[in-house]
RNA sequence: GUGGUUGUAGCUCAGUUGGUUAGAGCAUCGGUUUGUGGUACCGAGGGUCGUCGGUUCGAGACCGAUCUUCCACCCCA
């Protein structure tokens, strides 16, 4: 730990293996509804150009992400000209879902839309690292693109309900707003260019109440009496409050409209999990109709998130190509489960049988006896070294591996291991026909 | 990026107003038990006190820088 250079960097982490098996459980989980829904893995590269980046998720984004230094010859260039940063021709990615849509528009020919793919990956962001906050975590998305039908967002509510009841989580609830309502706020109230400020500034709301939320506002360029047109919502915010504020709005209304649907498509299918939530606005540019959040009453911040992206294919230069996805978090989905204790108790399988090591001679026959169980499917270890019997007997102990085999003298001339079963201590001699049966 | 916080054996922590060879519990390894684990008893190894520099006769304790941890903001999974 004093040594140098003994450490991970900051915000990473080494995962044992428990920790390594858990988070499998939650990869699997997810994946597994992944695939009943008809979604495809697909993956990309941990590096992008960073053109391919720089520019997607607005200003705070770009701050965050990851640039790779350049070598060499253009290295000493670059520090000459002093321009280091600029010079940086690769990133590690920010997130899934602009890789993906560099992904589609590149190998478009080579795809049948619309098209569904899932991918769970690392991604990378340069954040002060907190609880439930770190540099380096895996996401989980899945996207459809190439339709702009709204059953599609109506799938995704269905997912992440499947998901998070399989986890044993069904006190989630999915935060939904509508990019197009925040629109029409904006063109409403006579400031449309302003629709980041005015989101951003209207999600914390809750947190730093009306008269810091305005004074936020006016900052940003807002005129006074816009503001004061803005009056309205911070006071009645259902749904009906804020579908009348935008009815001089086409683009609002537009927005009420689709949410209505999500939101009742949903119910219809059992999933009354949505609540519309018009503080929600997510800073990340590329977003234009339906944004989900999806937050657990016992963790500070979402644990997914996503949202539909019409043009999101147009900056690589594909036209009119919207698509539409959600991210899960799987680490903060880990923490909140490791805090709640969900993890079901045997996670990670351990090996069945171990044969204890007694020398060259027996270990010999104990590998052809673990060829045997191995296939039979029985998860089977050989102790590699003659060490002594109450080492052994610790390492299987230590695995909780149930049953250990005695292989001596004794047992090569009866041609049957002595079984050791590790939580009663009791002991007999069985054939290799009789350990399958009994642990099949 | 802003403000604060933490850092002593693998882990969790003691370490009195700066003073000789830095401690405990757990874990590890060995022994009591050379064909038997989880209990018990005995013993051992392991730390240049995050790092670099400074003050001092003397620093784990004081000062500075840096890295790391955690927290609030920002933003987000």
């Amino acid at each position: 730990m004093a040594k140098a250079g003994l450490n991970t960097p900051k915000g990473t982490r080494d995962f044992l293996p428990q920790q390594a098996a858990r988070r499998n459980y939650i990869f699997d989980t997810i994946r597994g509804v992944f695939d009943t829904y008809g979604f495809a893995p697909i993956e990309t590269p941990a590096m992008e150009l960073t053109e391919t980046l720089m520019g997607k998720y607005g200003e705070e984004g770009d701050r965050l992400i990851f640039k790779v230094l350049a070598r060499g010859e253009k290295l000493k260039k670059a520090v000459e000209h002093n321009r280091v940063e600029k010079s940086s021709e690769e990133a590690l990615r920010y997130d899934l879902t602009v890789p993906f849509a560099r992904f589609v528009v590149q190998h478009q020919n080579e795809l049948s839309f619309p098209f569904k793919r899932y991918q769970i990956q690392p991604v990378w962001r340069a954040d002060r690292p907190q609880k439930g906050r770190y540099r380096e975590f895996y996401q989980c998305d899945v996207d459809m693109i190439g339709s702009n039908s709204l059953l599609n967002e109506v799938e995704l509510t269905q997912i992440i309900a499947d998901v998070f009841t399989k986890l044993g989580l069904p006190e989630v609830s999915i935060k939904i707003n509508n990019r197009k309502i925040l629109q029409g706020i904006a063109e409403v109230i006579g400031e449309p260019d302003k629709l980041i400020d005015i989101t951003v500034a209207l999600d914390k709301l809750d947190k730093i109440g009306r008269e810091k939320v305005e004074a936020e506002l006016a900052t940003k360029g807002i005129g006074k009496e816009a503001i004061a047109k803005l009056g309205v919502l911070f006071e009645n915010v259902s749904l009906d409050s804020v579908a009348k504020f935008v009815a001089s709005s086409e683009i609002g209304l537009k927005g009420i409209e689709e949410l209505k649907t999500v939101i009742a498509s949903s119910e219809k299918l059992g999933v009354s999990i949505c609540e519309f939530d018009p503080t929600l606005a997510r800073g990340l540019n590329y977003y234009t109709g339906a944004i989900f959040e999806v937050t657990h009453p016992d963790f500070p911040s979402s644990i997914c998130g996503g949202g539909r992206y019409d043009d999101l294919t147009g900056i690589f230069g594909l036209k009119d190509v919207s698509g539409v996805g959600v991210s899960f978090g799987a680490d903060r989905i880990y923490d909140l489960l490791l805090d709640k204790n969900l993890f079901p108790e045997q996670v990670g399988l351990s090996a069945q049988v171990m044969f204890v090591n007694f020398g060259e001679n027996e270990a010999a026959q104990c590998q052809l006896w673990a060829k045997e169980l191995r296939a039979a499917g029985i998860r089977t270890e050989v102790y590699p070294d003659s060490a002594k019997m109450k080492k052994q007997m610790k390492y299987a102990n230590d695995k909780s591996i149930p049953y250990v085999l005695l292989v001596g003298d004794r047992e090569i001339e009866a041609q049957q291991p002595t079984v050791k079963n590790m939580l009663t201590g009791d002991q007999s001699s069985l054939s290799m026909k009789e350990l399958i049966n009994e642990l099949n």
